[in-house]
Parts: C-alpha cells; structure tokens; sequence
DNA sequence: CGAAATTGCGCAATAG
DNA sequence: GCTATTGCGCAATTTC
C-alpha cells in the first residue's frame, strides 16, 4: 500500500469541480479528525492499561512472596514435628514427599481422607 | 485546486526563497519521518508491554493459587496433628495462631489452644 | 538565536 | 459510494 505523498495531478482525479469536491473534503477533515482523536484515546488507554497490569503484578508478587515464606516456615514447623513423632503413617496416601518440597508444585491429589475428628 | 491553504502570497513567517526553504522544508519532512516512526515504535512497545504484563500476570495468579491451596492443606495436617500432641510450646514466641488462620490477618485473640479431648 | 523534534491540520490513496 | 484509516507534506510550536 503505498501511499503517495501530493501528486501534482491536476486532473479530474477524485473530484470534479470546487462544490461536491469541498463537501467531500470536509466530510473526510471530519472523519480524520475522529480517527485520530480514537487513535490518541487507545493509545493512552493502553498506557494506562499497562500502569494498572504494573500495580496488580506488585501486588501479587507480594503476595507470592508472603505466602512462600508461609509455606516455608509452615513445612520446617511440621518437619520439625515429625521427626519427633514418626506418625506421619496416618497420613498415608499423602504426597509429603511432594508438599514438604521446597518446590512449590503439588497437586494435593489424594482421595483418601485421614480420619480428622 | 487549492494549495495546502497557502496562496500565492509570500509568507515571510517561515520562508523566504526557493533555496534555503526547500532544504529547510526536506529536512523538516526528514524530522517529521523520524519522529513519527519512533512515535510508532513506543506505541508498539507499549501494546507489547501490556502482553507481557498480561502473561506474569497468569502465571502469578496461578502461583498464588497453588500456594494457597498447598499452605491451607499443610495448615490443615499441622492443626489435626497438634491436636493430638499438644507440643506446640515448644514454638513458644511463634504466631501460631496467626499463622494458621486461614487468612492472613488473624484476629488479637491469643488463646492457646486448650486441647478440647 | 538555530536546528531538530513534536504537533495540529489538511490532502489523497485506499481499506473496509 | 461513504466513512475510517494512514502516509505524507506544510507550518507553527516546542524542545534542546
């Protein structure tokens, strides 16, 4: 699509004469105008959209790192508490192994449920 | 045909001969390029940033959620097990309470869990 | 003050 | 056939 810069045609080439010719290019002022003024109104939604993404990720990074340090703390505590009482037979079906990893991807998939009360 | 406003009155407001104002104009247009395409580049990189703020997004909110689940699980197994041996005071300063809540912002009540059974 | 950069605006081609 | 979009040039203004 190239796009031409001003030709110096003379000719009858879009328009004819000075009327309907200055209507349509006022009508076509107006639609630039339009585009233009959405144009300027995404851009600027889409800088504001990055500032709001900016400010949620924050948040959830902090909350990550809340949670992680939770976690951590929460595992040693119950390492800690096992090693003293080898109970953990209880918890048979259990993927600790899987949990107490410091890795943080477990599925909890068990189906078996330890008798709680 | 009208040209670009300007009639055929010599405008001493921004030129003044045939010379010196062509080289001025071309390379006013050279300007114009250049600003226009790095007004462009920003614009894209900007669209771009918001993709990538979109895809951390993602994969935070999924980290959160699987940490979440794995710390209420964990809070879970630690309390049925506390239960049973009320050693806990060996974690004597610790927030247990606050920990274990399963928000993050426990009440100011510290109460020590008296062992019901 | 001087040159480059940015901006508003209109034109024309063309996409939809 | 009309509006919307876009590259381009001009000129005023801003920035450096």
């Amino acid at each position: 699509m190239p796009r031409r810069g001003r030709v110096k045609k003379e000719g009858p080439e879009s328009g004819e004469d000075s009327d309907e010719y200055r209507k349509r290019r006022d009508r076509n002022n107006l639609a630039v105008k339009r585009s233009r003024v959405k144009s300027k109104q995404k851009t600027q939604e889409t800088v504001n959209r990055v500032n709001e993404l900016r400010n949620e990720n924050t948040v959830l990074e902090e909350k990550v790192k809340t949670l992680t340090k939770e976690l951590g703390f929460l595992k040693e505590l119950f390492l800690a508490h096992a090693s003293n009482n080898v109970d953990a037979s209880k918890y048979e079906g259990i993927n600790l192994q899987k949990l107490l990893a410091d890795d943080s991807s477990a599925s909890t998939s068990n189906d078996k449920n330890p008798g709680t009360t």
